[in-house]
DNA sequence: AGCACGCCGACT
DNA sequence: GTCGGCGTGCTC
């Protein structure tokens, strides 16, 4: 027997199958999809068995060493999936393997990470009388459960637990034992609305093939609407995979599918150890859990039979991997496999994409619509602020109009959330005679400044240095910080309202695990007026108190030099204008903006997502950007500028000999050229139709990939540029 | 990705 | 004369 196998070396050198020997004992125990060890050059790695073949005779052929897996790590949808992937992405096939499983499958994924077991006992011969006190008092306990733990009976007598066990009484059984345990609480399951009734009838019918895209204006009871869909589904003996954006509100959604659903939910989500990712990942595979619910990787969640794949917060660029290969995004595997399974996709969001709203409206997706809130209750009143109008003397973050609203809200008993707009943007130190900008020797990035530590910080390499008492470049002593930060505006309001309770929350405050969900907890039990953070109190939350919503600073997202710059924005504002009014109370939003004109700040006023997206459109198609256009970003670094500058040509000099049909823009230097002591240029593709254009790239790849000097990125349909 | 092989500069 | 630099090529 010879087994055909892919070595877990991201390398495209060795991206394909060698074939190896495998000895007699091991034959009945060889799979697809299983991992061995085998012999490499001179070293043992461990790989995928891909295929199993006859012995050809043809050649010399080593030996595998062992088998890794009893059971398949990877089944057939998976293997073709895999393929796919690697054809759009242009990633080598073995790192779309590996995205797919939890990082414990991985080779040399550093400590390998043990399952844990567990001891039980069951009763086997019940005619046994008890010789002892303790053998009494054990054998007792059986009166009321087949199935005992260890400890519990360790700790009546050890001794006379083994005796029992050494004449036959009891039988241990040794079984795996998952970390992660889930609490069940009393769930509300709610009365659809009329209109929430008519998506999910439309959803499970059957009657499209197509995508679903759902747009639901906030507080319209999106997540309910999952909820009934998915218990449909799982009346008809199906499953389903219920996809959440990589933000810390996972948990919340896990607490309540799991109060709905019991044990039959599991998690996948960065809040999980690499160890409970893999007891959840078995589960899934071993058919045990019905439910997925998780962040961009649960798409590959190893279910059998699926009959519904919901993505909320479709919007979210959290579901496209940029980082690192495969470059794919969640939303179109979420779509193969809905093809694969044949079961309908449901994409979800209060302010879709303008792809999947174009989509939608070709009828690629087919649309549904969520107009009103379950509340009854009209979309809050948003009022902007003009900061160009406010005192330029004041050094204040709070108008004094915003400060009032946030008084009298508190004094009716009901809570605030102030929202910091921080996205791309961090606290900076600047001087105040030259505006020299104090950034990272390696990365030539704006270092950010820790007040707690006194230091300056980069964000990207971790280097740090303590806070200069002059400026480097011009020797004056106005250092001064010039960024908004939390803490800031923390200070603010306990100067300005000394007794408002006021909870912080950011990066830094909610990064001990658990955190984030004391810190929600306890504001929604009132023990504070005021939630006051970054991106983490946008989205998702329920808060029934909350009547007011502040945004501090709108502009901030709005000056990312990005062509979705104002689509982010336009999100952003009216996810968190959303927080505002969701129960019976009626809700206000203010947001303080230097660009109160600014067409994505005044259709958030009006909550006109549709007169938004048609404004974009316009532009979009003016510039020749998404959806018009597709993009492909080519990005090529190295240590040597001069001969990166040199190759970064050279490709787009043969880009634009084979590709006659694409815009190409670059090379030019990235928004942060050196990083990490690598220089850094990005070539820009636009096209509409290109059928060249994988081929030419993976020979560019190829050209490249036993250069070390130089080295090739390609992102297809890029989040953003860097 | 590793690792060996192989061809040119400064030293026990 | 040799140690070792890293370019090139291979791994069933």
């Amino acid at each position: 027997m010879v087994v055909g196998v892919l070595v877990q070396i991201s390398n495209s050198n060795v991206d394909k199958i060698f074939d190896y020997l495998v000895p007699s004992q091991y034959i009945s125990s060889i799979k697809v999809g299983i991992r061995v060890f085998v012999p490499f050059g001179n070293q043992k790695v461990e790989g995928f068995v891909l295929e199993i073949k006859e012995d050809e005779h043809r050649r010399q052929l080593k030996e595998i060493y062992a088998i890794v897996d009893e059971d398949i790590v990877l089944n057939e949808e998976m293997l073709e999936l895999g393929k796919k992937m690697k054809e759009e992405t242009l990633s080598t096939l073995i790192s779309t393997y590996q995205v797919m499983l939890p990082k414990a499958l991985k080779a040399k994924a550093g400590v390998r990470v043990n399952k844990k077991f567990h001891t039980f006992y069951q009763l086997i011969d019940e005619s046994y009388i008890g010789k002892s006190a303790p053998q009494k008092k054990i054998l007792e306990m059986f009166l009321e459960r087949s199935e005992i733990p260890k400890e519990e009976l360790v700790v009546v007598s050890n001794s006379a637990l083994s005796t029992l066990v050494e004449k036959n009484v009891l039988l241990p059984i040794v079984r795996e034992d998952y970390r992660l345990k889930y609490e069940v609480l009393s769930d509300d399951k709610k009365v659809l609305t009329k209109e929430q009734e008519a998506v999910v009838q439309e959803v499970i019918s059957g009657n499209y093939s197509v995508p679903y895209l759902l747009f639901g204006v906030t507080g319209s009871g999106k997540t309910e609407v999952y909820m009934h869909i998915i218990e449909d589904v799982l009346n008809r003996g199906k499953t389903a995979i219920m996809l959440v954006p990589e933000i810390s509100l996972t948990p919340q959604m896990v607490e309540q599918f799991t109060n709905r659903f019991g044990n039959q939910v599991a998690a996948l989500h960065s809040a999980l150890s690499e160890g409970e990712k893999y007891d959840e990942w078995r589960r899934i595979a071993r058919g045990e859990a019905n439910i997925v619910i998780g962040a961009r990787s649960a798409v590959f969640a190893p279910l059998k039979n699926i009959g519904i794949i919901i993505m909320d917060e479709e919007h979210s660029d959290s579901y496209k991997q940029s980082d690192k290969n495969p470059r794919y995004h969640a939303r179109d595997v979420a779509i193969w496999r809905g093809k694969y399974h044949k079961c309908p996709v449901l994409l979800g969001s209060a302010t879709p994409s303008l792809e999947s709203m174009a989509r939608a409206q070709k009828g690629v997706y087919h649309l549904l619509t969520l107009e009103n809130r379950v509340n009854g209750k009209v979309l809050p009143e948003v009022s902007i602020i003009d900061m160009n109008r406010e005192s330029k003397n004041s050094s204040s973050h709070l108008t004094s109009q915003l400060l009032e609203e946030v008084n009298h809200t508190i004094e009716r008993g009901e809570q605030v959330i102030l929202f910091l707009n921080r996205r791309g943007f961090s606290t900076f130190v600047t001087c105040k005679n030259c505006g020299e900008v104090i950034k990272c020797p390696h990365c030539d990035i704006t270092l950010t400044y820790h007040k707690s530590s006194h230091m300056l910080r980069c964000h990207y390499c971790g280097y740090a240095t303590s806070l200069p008492s002059v400026c480097p470049n011009c020797q004056n002593e106005a250092l001064s910080d010039l960024g908004v930060g939390t803490e800031k505006v923390e200070e603010e309001l306990h100067s300005l309202l000394p007794s408002a309770r006021v909870l912080r929350m950011d990066v830094d405050t909610t990064s001990r695990k658990g955190a984030h969900k004391k810190m929600i907890d306890a504001f929604r039990n009132h023990e504070y007026d005021v939630l006051l953070g970054t991106q983490i109190v946008a989205k998702g939350l329920d808060f029934p108190l909350v009547t007011l919503v502040g945004v501090i600073n709108a502009d901030t997202s709005l000056n990312i030099p990005d062509f979705r710059s104002s689509e982010n924005t336009y999100s952003l504002l009216s996810q968190v204008a959303g927080r505002s009014g969701r129960s019976s109370k009626s809700g206000k939003v203010f947001i303080q903006t230097f660009n109160p004109d600014h067409y994505a700040i005044t259709y958030v006023k009006h909550h006109d997502y549709l007169g938004f997206y048609k404004e974009e459109m316009k532009i979009r198609r003016q510039l020749g950007y998404p959806p018009y256009y597709y993009l492909c970003y080519v990005k090529i670094s190295g240590k040597d500028m001069k001969l990166l500058g040199n190759e970064a040509n050279k490709i787009k000099r043969a880009l634009e000999r084979n590709l006659k049909h694409t815009k190409i823009l670059g090379p030019t230097p990235l928004a942060i050229f050196k990083l990490n002591n690598i220089y850094r240029y990005g070539i820009i593709l636009k096209y509409k139709k290109e059928e060249e254009l994988r081929e030419i790239l993976s020979k560019i790849i190829k050209h490249y990939q036993t250069n070390i000097k130089i080295r090739i990125d390609i992102d297809f349909n890029p989040s953003h540029f860097s």
